[in-house]
DNA sequence: TTGAAAGCGCTAACAT
DNA sequence: ATGTTAGCGCTTTCAA
C-alpha cells in the first residue's frame, strides 16, 4: 500500500505550515475510538447497528474534536452534490434586482434549513444563434437542481430537460403544466389594485403594463379590465401603455398617458418600478402624487418606502414563494410528485401615493 | 468484485427514469476510445504524455458526448472543494443590504471568472454566551475560504484562525495588519465630502456618524474635522452627532441637531442610509433640501437615486473592493504572501441635495 | 506512449 | 456487535 506522493504534495499546498497534524478522517477517529471506520460511520450516521458503550465513546471524541465527514466523499459515493444553483442570465444578476432579492433571501434561508448549499451562476444566451453557455456550475453537474427566475427562454427550458437536470422557474410568467413553477397571482393582485382605487371614489383610471412579458401582461392587464368592466367604467384606449418593461420604458408611457388631452386620475401600474418610472414622469410634468393623481403597483418591493411619496401596492408574499420553490424543487429532485403552485396576492398594501378623488364638480 | 448495491440503488434514487444509460464516467470515455482512462485524463486536463492521434480520438469523443470529470471526485483528490463562502450573521443578509448587495455582484463574477462557487451561509454569535454557531459549510469544510462583511467579533476571527480556514474581512472597519482585509478610505471620504460642501460656501455644517462602528466612525469624524479645521470654522458641538447606526438612529440625530437654537445650512452623514434616515427628519420638519439644507452621505448607493431631492455622495468602489477581495482571498488560499488593500474613497458624486449656500445677508 | 494499480474518505454489504 | 472489503470517479505513479 504506497502513498500517492504527487497527490499528497499537492494537497500539502492548501494545509499551510501545520501538515505534521493528522488529518481528522473517519479512519483516525476509529483509530482512536479502537473501533473500525464503519462503527464509526454508523454512529456518526446515528444509525442502529453498535452497542451504547461504543457509540458512547465514538461519539465522545468525535463531539470533543469536532469531527465532520468529509462532504466530497459523501457527495462522490452518493452522486448527490446537495447543492442548488439559482441561474441568472448574464448582466441580469437578481442581486441588484429588488423583487428577486427578497426571493433571493428567502431561499438561501430555506436552502441552509434544509441542508443544501445555494449556489449563484450566470448562463448566456444568444438570442441570434441560439447558443446557450451553460456555467460550469452545470456542466460539471455540481447541482442537483437549479432555479431561475421570471421569463426564461424555452431553449434553455428544452436544454435542461434535456440534460435530465430539475428544475423550477419562480415568479414565472407561464404557467405549462409541463414545467415547475411558482407563480403569483397577477391577475388577482391587478384586479384587487383596480377596485380600490374605484372603492375609494376613482373613475378614471390609466394602466401601465407590458406586451413584453405575455403572459404576465395579459394577467395584469385582464385584471383591470375586470375590475373596469364590473363598475361599467369607459376610458380612452389611450390611457391603457402596455411597452412599459422598467422604469425608463414606464416614464415614457406616463407621458403618452399625459399627452391625451384629458388626464386620469389614478393610474394602475403592473410593477412596482414601472410605478416609479410613472412617478418620476408626473414630478416632471408638476402633477402633486397623490393630491393631483393616485398610483399604485404590484410587488411591493423595498423602494416603494424611499420613494416619495411612499408606493401603494399589493404585496407579492416573496416569503410563501421562495418557501414553495424550494418545497417543490426539493420534491422534483427526489423524484416525488409535485403541481405548480399559485400564491395568492390580494394583500392592499395602502402608502402616501393613493387617496380618495377629489370632488370636481364640474 | 461485486457492486455495491444500495448505493447503486440510492443513486438511482436520483437520475430519474433514464437508469439505463450508462453514466458518462472518464471509465466509459475511455472505453469508447479504446484507451486507458489515465489517457482521457491526460487529454481532459490538457497535459502531455499521450500521442496526437490519441490524443484527438479521445477529444472527439469528450466533446461530442460533453464529458466533463466529475467535481466530487476531484475534490476528494486534492482536498480542494472550489467553494468560496460569504458569510453572515443570521438576520443581517447580504442581500437585503444596499451596500453588499452590490458587493456581492461583483465578488460572484470574480468567483465565476475563476472557477470558485460562492455560497453565502449565515452564522449566529450570542454575544452574552460568546458561543458562536457556525454554518454547515464551515463545519464541514466545504470551503477553502470565506469573506466577512464590515464589522466581525474578534472571537469570531480567533475561531477562523484557530480552525485554520483563510478568510478575509471586505469593507472592514478595522485596521490590523494580522487580518487580510479590505477597506475603503472612509476617511478621505468625509474629508471630500466636507470640502466640497465648503466649497460652495457652507459654513454652518453639522456632523452625522457613529460611535458604534470605532474605526469607522473615527475615520468618518475625523476627516470630517480635519476639513472644517483647515478652513477655521467653528460650529457648536450639539452639530456632531456619532449615534447613528442606521436610518433611524440618524433620525433622531438630525433631530437633536434641529433642537438647538441654530440650524445648519449643511449636513455630512457618515453614511447614505444615514443621510436618508436625516433627510426624512428634515422633511418631516418642513426643511426643504437643498434650499434650506444640503445633504451628502458616503458610499453611493442605489437607493440615492430613488430619495428626492437625489444624494449627493463620496463613491466607494464597490467594483475594485470586490475584485481586491477575491484577488487577496484566493492568494491566501494558495499561501502566497499578501497584504491589505485601502481603496482610495474621494470621487464626489453629486446629485440634488447639495446647492451652494445662500446668501445670508443679516 | 500506454495501461494497471493505488488511494483520496466514506458507507454499506457481507462475513464473522 | 463488530470488522473487513469493495467501490464511488478521478489522477498519478510506476511498470511495460
Amino acid at each position: 500500500m504506497k502513498t500517492n506522493q504527487f497527490v499528497r504534495q499537492q494537497r500539502n499546498l492548501f494545509k499551510g505550515v501545520q501538515t505534521f497534524m493528522a488529518k481528522l478522517t473517519i479512519k483516525e477517529i476509529a483509530r482512536m475510538a479502537g473501533v473500525s471506520p464503519s462503527a464509526v460511520s454508523i454512529v456518526v450516521n446515528n444509525r442502529k447497528g453498535v452497542s451504547e458503550p461504543t457509540r458512547a465513546r465514538v461519539m465522545d471524541i468525535v463531539e470533543k474534536l469536532n469531527y465532520y465527514p468529509n462532504p466530497s466523499s459523501r457527495r462522490l459515493l452518493f452522486n448527490k452534490t446537495n447543492n442548488i444553483g439559482i441561474l441568472f442570465k448574464k448582466n441580469a444578476s437578481p442581486m441588484e434586482h429588488f423583487f428577486y432579492s427578497e426571493l433571493n433571501s428567502v431561499i438561501l434561508q430555506e436552502c441552509e434549513a434544509l441542508g443544501y448549499n445555494l449556489i449563484f451562476s450566470s448562463l448566456e444566451y444568444n438570442n441570434k444563434t441560439n447558443e446557450i453557455t451553460l456555467p460550469n456550475v452545470v456542466n460539471y453537474r455540481d447541482v442537483d437542481g437549479v432555479i431561475f427566475y421570471g421569463d426564461i427562454d424555452i431553449q434553455i427550458i428544452n436544454k435542461f430537460n434535456t440534460m435530465d437536470i430539475p428544475f423550477i422557474i419562480v415568479d414565472s410568467h407561464n404557467r405549462s403544466e409541463d414545467i415547475l413553477s411558482v407563480s403569483a397571482d397577477y391577475y388577482e393582485a391587478s384586479y384587487t389594485a383596480t377596485k380600490y382605487l374605484i372603492s375609494i371614489g376613482h373613475m378614471s383610471i390609466a394602466f401601465i403594463g407590458t406586451s413584453l412579458i405575455p403572459f404576465y401582461g395579459n394577467q395584469t392587464f385582464f385584471g383591470f379590465k375586470k375590475a373596469i368592466e364590473e363598475n361599467r367604467i369607459s376610458l380612452p384606449i389611450n390611457w391603457i401603455q402596455l411597452d412599459a418593461f422598467d422604469e425608463n420604458s414606464s416614464y415614457l408611457c406616463m407621458k403618452n398617458i399625459l399627452s391625451y388631452n384629458q388626464a386620469p386620475t389614478a393610474i394602475v401600474c403592473s410593477a412596482d418600478i414601472y410605478a416609479i418610472g410613472a412617478m418620476r414622469c408626473l414630478k416632471d410634468n408638476n402633477y402633486k402624487i397623490p393630491d393631483d393623481m393616485s398610483i399604485i403597483g404590484i410587488d411591493d418591493i423595498i423602494l416603494d418606502q424611499y420613494v416619495e411619496p411612499a408606493l401603494s401596492t399589493i404585496k407579492i408574499d416573496k416569503v410563501e414563494m421562495g418557501k414553495s420553490a424550494i418545497d417543490l424543487l426539493i420534491k422534483k429532485i427526489e423524484n416525488e410528485k409535485t403541481g405548480n403552485q399559485i400564491i395568492t396576492s390580494n394583500e392592499l398594501v395602502i402608502r402616501r401615493s393613493t387617496k380618495p378623488v377629489k370632488d370636481t364638480k364640474v
